[in-house]
DNA sequence: AATAATAGTTTCGACTCAAAGCTATATCAT
DNA sequence: ATGATATAGCTTTGAGTCGAAACTATTATT
């Protein structure tokens, strides 16, 4: 259809601007920001390993400081709730509180999710697959980490034959046990298993 | 694959936004920042009539303040240069310099571009019909203008039916006469054609 | 014990948003 | 025509946010 090379990368570039302005934009609602939104969804995917500034900050692709004042405001109000590790006296623990997912129930983002809703079964595989690739892509080249689950992760150990826990599944990295529930959360650990051993859905 | 049925619209909403997110973060380079690398992007590639500072902030979907502001601040670089309008005396023309287009070359885009350069031309094709069709729906959803190019527009007129000028085209709704270059160039007035005349890649 | 690395916070200048303000053009009644 | 009002294009202002760098405290390494 377009002859010369790079027309169509070009444009595919300017889509993902475009549409990511579009979200950014509609993210001013409701007294929160664009990075608090993130946060709060953040905090409600990420398991138990991941819930620190820190690991937002990588997540995001932000400086620790800046995630350190998104998150600041977000335990201000409550929304989050912030507790020092047990282990490591240098980080803290947060949590979403029940007022935060009561609030991400009309989480703005909603209006991109619904825009993809609109794609046919097969088109939604191909935009998803192609743009997967191009995200690992990015991130690799950056050295970012990946954050995927659990269920797709290299350290995931289980199904019998744990070493340090007497659960069904843990993780090798941390040796920690995970419930069975934990598992669907995504983690800054996260690498990717040779053979995944359950379909991702991240 | 995955049976639940919102499970990929969110995840390709979550793509979207990482991809943007990286884009952004890659756009604090050379003393610029991502207004601003947008802004030198966009009056490379807007014709005459929408290198104004209302257009850009309608195309950038931020309010006039603020990119009156980024304009500003590429004004006073010399990147822009910025000249009153010899029609509408409220209004001002905004053309990129030299230096701008020397710069252009160094934009941090790229990366973007390069990512989408890794997909095979049949999954390039459908990305970008897919997440054509997704900004095309949210921007109308919010009123916002589609920005396309006059060789797709309905108001494009020529090909030796000019009324208004002597030239080979003109633009029906500002009643000016149009260069063959020009015609490639995006414009805030762009409205879909019934029936486009030329495949459109903008 | 000394040094380096990690986790998080604070500070500063620049930027963004939203709202209000200014000027020029368009519309409309007289 | 003339003058009043509305609209359009842009700028300025103030509160809040972002990225970069400096800083404190804790843990890891040598």
């Amino acid at each position: 259809m377009n002859p010369k090379g790079r027309v169509s990368e070009r444009a595919i570039a300017k889509l993902i601007e475009q549409l990511g302005r579009c979200a950014w934009g509609d993210a001013f609602v409701q007294g929160f920001n664009p990075a608090q939104w993130t946060a709060l969804r953040y905090f409600d995917h990420a398991n138990r390993f991941s819930r620190t500034v820190g690991a937002f900050a990588r997540y995001h692709g932000t400086t620790r400081g800046t995630a350190s004042q998104t998150v600041k405001a977000l335990v201000d109000k409550r929304y989050l709730r912030r507790r020092p590790d047990t282990r490591d006296h240098r980080t803290f623990r947060l949590d979403l509180t029940a007022k935060a997912r009561r609030l991400l129930v009309r989480d703005p983002f909603h209006a991109l999710v619904d825009a993809a809703d609109a794609l046919s079964t097969g088109d939604r595989g191909a935009v998803a697959d192609g743009l997967h690739l191009m995200l690992d892509r990015l991130l690799m080249e950056r050295g970012r980490p990946l954050f995927g689950v659990c269920t797709a992760c290299m350290h995931l150990r289980g199904e019998g034959r744990c070493l340090v826990s007497s659960g069904p599944y843990e993780c090798g990295l941390l040796e920690e046990a995970l419930t069975e529930e934990e598992l669907a959360g995504i983690c800054v650990n996260y690498e990717p298993a040779l053979v995944p051993r359950v379909p991702s859905s991240l």
